[in-house]
RNA sequence: GGAGAGGUGGCCGAGUGGUUAAAGGCAGCAGACUGUAAAUCUGCCCGCGCAAGCGUACGCUGGUUCGAAUCCAGCCCUCUCCA
């Protein structure tokens, strides 16, 4: 690895952060003379981002500790075209409605990891349909799409992918790139933004805005991406058996966040401890030269510290506790998902109700199994009643889906 | 506009009249072993039903047939080549 001088290299690259660079030596230089502003963007093709996006948000946070100003793109406008990287065929357009309600929603996330306001360190954010909304046509032709060649375009992964696999991609999102690009022109003309960060996918589309900026406006622009985080089986991080893992507490609890991290595999708790704790480099070495079962205490500490950033120390020490009298004591903590029920309810409807099983026909095939049990007894018979009383009853399925019914 | 190929369960992919709720693989879930890890082995994997069974499902709509994912017609969509 390339020694840097700016504390803002030096940070990202001792915590795994940097994939590729355009110009590091510039960057290097430009980040230890003067703030330096860059920007991620995000569209709203969800009501909430996801533990895939954590890793460039952790990036701008990083940024804004090192005395640099993130900025938060909103891709109000980029959304309505959709981003066919990595994406086998188009996904369906959303409405302006969904994605300004999903915009909103997202936007609270933000202030839990970044610090915003007037400062010349503070983190701001801006919406690109404010200025991709009323462009004109022929206008922006002219200005823009002179730079772009075709030839050029057909050759990134995310166009040569869907050409590759002969599938459908249309004039509307082969445009996603040039408009990417041109968000980053108008970052550096509105607010000074000099850089742009992302995952490795978004390389060619950052390259393409810097070569835009300099094109046009003469102006030095730099680009930044992560690693492509995979757990260590090779897998996209952030898929669970009831979907994406949520950043937002509405759609998966804080103690089910803590139990992702708390399930990360052995091989990828130093680079997780690493990326999306702040705790220091050698606390982290510490934890990571645990070895076997030791390593669970290391788990631990990275499930809680992770939740604790973005649902606060109280919710995730809560988690952590249910968590350990739950697994440690065989016992039931009070974060555990909870169903509201009547005083009697069938088994199956529990198991559901809970979410644990799709449908009744599941439900009855994991009795079968015998991997349900009630109170820590195994279930038997799919059509045994649950009688709740004023003590919660305790679910289980298999060992790691605990739930309570209460009434 | 023309010619050819094609649209199958979350994904990939077999299947060209009944034995097909649809091979196989991936992903997923559970069991065993463990450390709430990995690897491995085993089972499950459309819905409803205690069950016999029923209902849905192979791009859409109609038709042929005792019977269609499979045959026919029209439509929609995609790809490749040509203009």
């Amino acid at each position: 690895m390339t020694a840097y001088n700016s504390s803002l290299l030096k940070l990202l690259d001792e915590r795994g952060y940097i994939h590729q660079v355009t110009d590091a030596a510039a960057l290097d230089t430009l980040a230890s003379r003067e703030v330096v502003s860059a920007y991620v963007g995000y569209d709203a093709t969800a009501p909430s981002l996801h533990v895939g996006n954590l890793v460039s948000i952790m990036l701008l946070r990083r940024l804004q500790q090192a005395g640099h100003k993130p900025i938060v793109l909103m891709g109000g406008g980029t959304t309505k075209v959709g981003d066919p990287s990595g994406k086998d065929e188009g996904r369906k357009l959303l409405s302006t409605e969904e994605i300004d309600s999903n915009i909103a929603s997202i936007r609270r996330v933000f202030g839990r990891l970044l610090t915003f306001g007037d400062g010349p360190t503070d983190a701001i954010m801006v919406n690109n349909a404010d200025w991709l909304d009323t462009l004109e046509y022929i206008p922006f032709l002219r200005e823009v799409g002179r730079h772009f060649t075709i030839n050029r375009m057909l050759t990134f992964e995310s166009v040569k992918l869907r050409l590759d696999r002969e599938q459908p991609m249309t004039f509307l999102e082969f445009n996603y790139m040039i408009l990417q690009a041109y968000d980053f022109l108008e970052l550096s003309r509105r607010v000074g933004c000099r850089a742009q960060f992302g995952g490795s996918d978004q390389w060619g589309n950052i390259v393409n805005g810097i070569e835009l900026g300099r094109r046009i406006d003469g102006t030095e622009l730099f680009g930044l991406t992560t690693p492509l985080i995979t757990t260590a089986d090779g897998a996209k991080m952030g898929k669970t058996a009831k979907g994406a893992v949520w950043l937002d507490g509405e759609l998966l609890s804080p103690y089910d966040y803590w139990q992702f991290w708390r399930n990360t595999h052995d091989a990828d708790v130093a680079k997780f401890l690493r990326i999306f704790t702040d705790l220091p480099l050698d606390e982290i070495a510490r934890l990571s030269s645990l070895k076997d079962a030791e390593i669970n205490q290391a788990k631990i500490v990275l499930a809680t510290e992770a939740t604790a950033m973005l649902h606060g120390r109280a919710a995730a020490d809560a988690a952590a506790e249910t968590a350990r009298t739950t697994f440690a004591e065989g016992g039931a903590g009070g974060e555990l998902p909870t169903f509201r029920t009547r005083e009697s309810i069938s088994i199956l409807a529990a198991l559901t109700g809970l979410g644990f099983c799709a449908s009744n026909g599941e439900a009855k095939r994991k009795i079968a199994e015998g991997a349900v049990r009630i109170d820590e007894q195994i279930v038997g018979d799919p059509s045994q009643t649950i009688t709740v009383g004023n003590k919660p009853v305790k679910i289980s399925l298999g060992k790691k889906k605990h739930g309570l019914l209460v009434s």
